[in-house]
DNA sequence: GCACGATGATGGTAGGTGTCCACTATCTTC
DNA sequence: GAAGATAGTGGACACCTACCATCATCGTGC
């Protein structure tokens, strides 16, 4: 194909693969009126095709969706014994939602879950083995592919990116440390 | 409650309202992991908190649910005649959900689809009376949603933030133009 | 001029996700 | 000890995404 829409790229994300731009209309003369001023059009843009990548990325680590199970194994694996109720906070999740999906990971003997000595209503989450290997090859998948994903960004412009969505993050979310 | 983790501002987004903080177990000393570095993580979460304030503002216009119905409003609102292919391409949801979207608001009077002149296999959307009055208020609340949402950052940083994000949403979908 | 491939839209289906509520066990306060 | 709050669980429901098959239409090649 041309120059035309063809944007040079060494990593096809999973949006460009799938056939998405339409073929007898001119989509570059569109008018995006306040759209185009809408952070929050683009954050929500922006993560369906992140999402995309990523699970594309995923698909063969982790078989089965489970949107938090990505979080959940590195959350869990670095604090163990971290509670359902703290983790659901953190990830923005429902609390009955992310009972669900424990439960579906204990099914799949990733995570286990201990009643807490401190206060028997409350659950202590852990990575069982197969969680702690499976962990390990997520994180390298997830880091390259954020890094790829964002690297029309310069390493100055992705900081600047984290710190400024660190920043809204925090501020609408209560009992959150400043994360990294 | 005291100076712990209250935050103060003028404008409680929908996820302050509700009540998500667990009460027994400390938040504050979370380990984030890779996941403070990951543009990925923070991009979902903050559509998520994006996405719920948004939508407790617009839920007595819009009354009920349809992801994309704003999108379509001032999309369509801002290029009449514009094609449901271009319109899906564009706000990344797939055709045939953009289809029974557009039949939605069809039937709520918002959208009319007409068949194009120029090629009869494709469709053109204008919005009706009832649409054009909606795409106003639905404005109104989108413009001020977002000041307010994204309140902590400056406009400087505000501007930093979307020109980033447009950056990348540019960078991984073809066909669209550079948006403002 | 016709066959074939491509395109735009439509309808159907399956699976996944999010939200909310009721309930139970547990804990704290009065 | 009662009452209110909390952590977790289970159920229900609505919504959303993704994919595929189908049809009408269009463009291209022979």
């Amino acid at each position: 194909m041309g120059a035309m829409t063809e944007k040079a790229d060494a990593v096809p994300s999973a949006a460009r693969r799938s056939r998405k731009v339409p073929k007898t209309a001119d989509t570059l003369d569109i008018d995006f009126d306040i759209f185009g001023t809408l952070l929050s059009f683009y954050v929500r843009t922006v993560n369906i095709l992140v999402s995309q990548d990523l699970d594309a990325r995923m698909e063969r680590l982790l078989l089965a969706g489970g949107t938090g199970k990505i979080a959940t194994l590195l959350l869990v694996g670095a604090n163990p014994g971290i509670r359902p109720s703290v983790l659901a906070h953190v990830i923005r999740k429902d609390r009955s939602a992310m009972g669900k999906l424990l439960d579906a990971m204990g099914g799949a003997e990733l995570v286990e879950q201990r009643v807490s000595p401190a206060e028997r209503r409350a659950r202590e989450l852990y990575l069982l083995p197969k969680g702690e290997a499976l962990r390990a090859r997520v994180r390298d998948v997830a880091l390259t592919q954020d890094r790829d994903f964002f690297s029309v960004l310069d390493g100055g412009e992705r900081a600047q990116l984290l710190g400024l969505l660190r920043k809204v993050y925090g501020r609408h979310l209560d009992g959150v440390p400043d994360a990294g």
